[in-house]
DNA sequence: CAAGATTATGTACATTTGTACATGTACATC
DNA sequence: GATGTACATGTACAAATGTACATAATCTTG
């Protein structure tokens, strides 16, 4: 088995790599001989299957966002299940959180974004999931405003030892997603 | 004039290019060169003044922190002058992250306080300054989600070409502020 | 099994980088 | 005005970097 090739899994573990990576050094901390090294693989592997670092980097990205899509399944399933949407919502925010690489590369995305238009459909996977799976259970005003408000927990969480707690998730996202009216 | 020596003002000049560029490129896109070119000093400025690439940056950081910090009095004296919280809460919330590099700023503090927690204090001006001022109108926890909310605006406003308008961002302010109960 | 295509990898090289430092210049203090 | 101190800057250099590429190993196809 270990000598046997194996193209698409040898190039996905690259991309996990760096996936990784971001987590620590940030999309431009990324360099070639880095990722080699972690991913086990030799220098000229990277520059075979990524004809240019932008595009590794770009990869990484892509396979986050695609992380992304999967977890939202998740969610719109609890979400389905749950009776208390504010609540269920606050929960699996709690958890999401709790994963601070995960973290860390969705807010490398958003600033990857920023500065790239051209990447902007891979940060718009999360948030338009979100908002799409939300309009279910509110208007889409609220559904957009809670999403918000989620993407703003990414950065408390991202930058305080103690993250929010469920029930203080729970009252804001109820406030948010039944307004007064 | 022109001959005329001034080591604080070369200082502020060579950290203030700093803060410009990292909206352009990010503080890991820093260079000494690149700092040294936008701010028309020679290379040798750079690394006089700081001992370190990364003591440059981290200035640049404190820099854009302290203009956190006066706009904040700014914030506060409107809201305590104008009658609708939520509502004038939203207009200076527009106007901030109609200035996209420092929205770009801003979260580039946010990621290098993830990654160095020495620098958390510096993201927790803006933040913690928020809270203080909003918990003038309305209970702690309230202030805290409203800030929550608004740095999830910041990362809304850098990855979408139409940003937030006053009245959406109003609504969700007031409800956040206003929690039914 | 032959031969062509794909995958794999070590090495080389021009650039760019951070930083050190020698040298020079302006300033303050006496 | 002498002289020590802080400021200024050009240059040098080792280290790291992206990328190209020659060569080899493996797979596929006939």
């Amino acid at each position: 088995m270990s000598g046997r090739r194996d193209p698409e899994g040898r190039r996905r573990s690259i991309v996990d790599a760096a996936c990784r990576l971001i987590a620590e050094v940030g999309v431009g901390g990324l360099t070639h001989r880095l990722v080699a090294a972690r991913a086990g693989v030799p220098l000229g592997a990277t520059t075979y299957y990524f004809k240019t670092l932008d595009d590794l980097g770009e990869a990484a990205l892509e396979y986050a966002a695609q992380a992304s899509a999967e977890e939202l399944d998740a969610w719109e399933q609890a979400l389905r299940a749950g009776t208390d949407v504010p609540k269920t919502l606050a929960s699996l925010t709690v958890d999401y959180l709790a994963d601070r690489p995960r973290a860390l590369v969705e807010t490398e995305l958003y600033i990857a974004a920023a500065h790239r238009p051209e990447l902007r459909p891979l940060a718009h996977v999360w948030f338009d999931g979100l908002v799409e799976i939300l309009s279910a259970h509110a208007s889409p005003d609220a559904a957009r405003a809670a999403t918000i408000f989620i993407d703003g927990a990414l950065l408390f969480a991202l930058t305080h030892d103690q993250p929010l707690d469920a029930a203080a998730l729970a009252t804001s996202l109820a406030a948010l997603l039944n307004p007064p009216g």
